[in-house]
RNA sequence: GCCCCCAUCGUCUAGGGGACUAGGACGUAGCCCUUUCAAGGCUAAAACCAGGGUUCGAAUCCCUGUGGGGGCACCA
């Protein structure tokens, strides 16, 4: 077994841009990331963009954009080069040609002039004779030099590997052991298209050797074809890099992947499987990363919080779990909260700043900075602190006559008391959290009212809302002049309802 | 239909023949703290898929079944 806790792995990202970046692709570009640091090895990014037809241009910026929120800063790819430019397959068409053609003059490979229409018939035929769909050879018998001819002359052909038909080939996957396959249960796959660009199966195979991977950590979904990889690889004589497959992501429910579906109805509980998503929700990248590191991997029995830096130097590929894991959204809230709570409070507060301004509200650094510490531990995310703080922002607040009442209290009463504690903070030269507690608790006693009973009448009044930070940092923050204000306003509205 | 993978509380997991009365975390419930909400502290309920082997002894090893997942494209 290759012993890579020491030495320095080369690990490639190499995602294809068709969309949104997905929690998955975040968590193995995390694990290609770990194992680059920790081994001093190099972390490669390396678009794989042979599909055309499904390529999307603005997906590649996203795609970065993502990764580098998240801190997986790479060493050798598309937009910072590397040895091995270019790093995107595109650009790469000739050097997988060549392989191919080396592959055909060994035999390994050949050339297939069926027609689309051709397979998909077949297909049809196979699948209600409840056969495996699977390519019938047909091209595979066409001596090579008129196979060549043909290709000469013009004609619209294919490349298939030549998969041997007796036999059966024994893979090794660092999670699961070997595995093993007939070959008879494997496919002559087309590994370079009528277009002349490979697919997946050459390319990544060609480029991992050229690139000199030596780790390829990948999802699961990869397993069924990680045979055929490995053929094409001993067919050039390769060294084989050490498989990592990882486990595939499951609904929260347990039951079923993850899908384009299963993400819409997550929207609407506040959830998403994307990246980008989760920013704008207001998750912080160390806690998307440590959330993430834990679905399919464990340190030990109990230690759960993890910084990058931790889990750069206690990542293990030995402690992968090859089993399925149904996302676990409530965890991510967790997590978030204890990240948002270890933050220093002028980081918070910068972070904090971005999500303010989203929601239209002037925000000057100097008062955020006060109301970043009263709000620390009660948030879960960024996002949450404009529900729970933006009152801080607002001209006037607009309490719900309602809820303006105190606790078992009659409107009457609460206006009197609202009353009394307006002249008792009024005498105050300057409200603080020290200088107003104190004479609001006295005359809440006096009043023969609880604590809280009157608390809650102002802090309605002053913060517009039933649930707030601390009332008395709250009003520090306020200012004087606006808590009187509105607790003049709340005053009023008691009166009309008394 | 065929191939491959997986299987411990609801979820993420620890465990890898005796240390298991199966540990931790999230979530849930209760209590404490408390001006609201949180945070924090304490407590509780909650799992080895089934059946066969192997063994003095199985959550742990083997087989079968079942369940779940992935794949069977000129997608990746």
């Amino acid at each position: 077994m290759a012993n890579d806790s020491t030495a320095a792995a080369r690990v490639r990202f190499a995602p294809s841009p068709t969309g949104p970046t997905h929690l998955g692709s975040g968590r193995t570009a995390l694990y290609d990331y770990l194992l680059a640091r920790q081994t001093g090895g190099q972390f490669i990014l390396r678009i794989e963009d042979t599909d055309r037809k499904r390529y999307k241009p603005e997906s590649e910026n996203e795609l970065m954009e993502s990764l580098r929120w998240l801190g997986l800063e790479w060493d050798e790819g598309p937009d910072v080069g590397g040895p091995h430019a270019p790093y995107r397959q595109s650009k790469r068409k000739d050097i997988y040609l060549g392989y191919a053609q080396e592959l055909i003059n060994e035999g390994h490979a050949y050339y297939c002039f069926c027609s689309p229409e051709r397979l998909a018939r077949l297909r049809q035929e196979q699948q209600r004779r409840k056969e495996p769909p699977r390519y019938d050879g047909l091209c595979r018998r066409i001596d090579p030099q008129e196979a060549a001819a043909r290709v000469a002359a013009g004609e619209s052909h294919v490349i298939r590997f030549k998969m041997p038909q007796e036999g059966g080939i024994t893979v090794h996957d660092r999670l699961r052991g070997d595995i093993s396959v007939e070959n008879r249960n494997l496919d002559d796959y087309i590994i370079v298209k009528s277009d002349g660009l490979a697919l997946y199966h050459l390319a990544a195979i060609v480029d991992d050797h050229l690139m000199e991977i030596s780790h390829v950590i990948r999802g699961s979904e990869w397993l069924p074809t990680f045979p055929l990889h490995a053929h094409i690889i001993r067919s050039f004589g390769w060294q084989e890099p050490e498989w990592v497959h990882l486990s595939v992501f499951l609904k929260p429910s347990g039951k079923g992947k993850m899908s384009k579906r299963d993400s819409a109805d997550l929207m609407k509980d506040g959830f998403s499987i994307y990246i980008a998503d989760l920013r704008e929700m207001g998750y912080l990248p160390e806690a998307v990363v440590n959330w993430t590191a834990l679905m399919g991997w464990s340190y030990d029995d109990h230690t759960e919080f993890f910084s990058m830096a931790d889990l750069i130097e206690k990542f293990s590929l030995d402690r992968l779990n090859p089993s399925p894991a149904a996302i676990n959204f409530s965890k991510l809230d967790h997590f978030n909260g204890l990240h948002i709570h270890n933050l220093e409070i002028p980081d918070l507060t910068r972070r904090l700043q971005p999500f303010f301004e989203a929601a239209g509200y002037q925000v000057e650094e100097s008062q955020l900075a006060r109301i970043t510490p009263i709000i620390q531990e009660r948030i879960a995310t960024l996002e949450e602190a404009v529900e729970i703080a933006g009152f801080f922002f607002e001209e006037q607040v607009h309490p719900n006559p309602e809820e303006l009442t105190g606790k078992k209290m009659e409107a009457a009463a609460s206006a009197q008391a609202a009353r009394l504690a307006y002249e008792r903070l009024a005498a105050l030269p300057e409200i603080t959290a020290e200088t107003a507690e104190q004479p609001l608790r006295d005359l809440a006693d006096e009043l023969g009212l609880k604590a809280g009973q009157l608390f809650g009448i102002l802090r309605m009044a002053v913060t517009g809302q039933r649930v707030s930070p601390p009332l008395f940092e709250s009003m520090a923050i306020v200012g004087k002049e606006k808590v009187l204000e509105r607790i003049q306003n709340a005053i009023e509205m008691l009166e009309e309802m008394a």
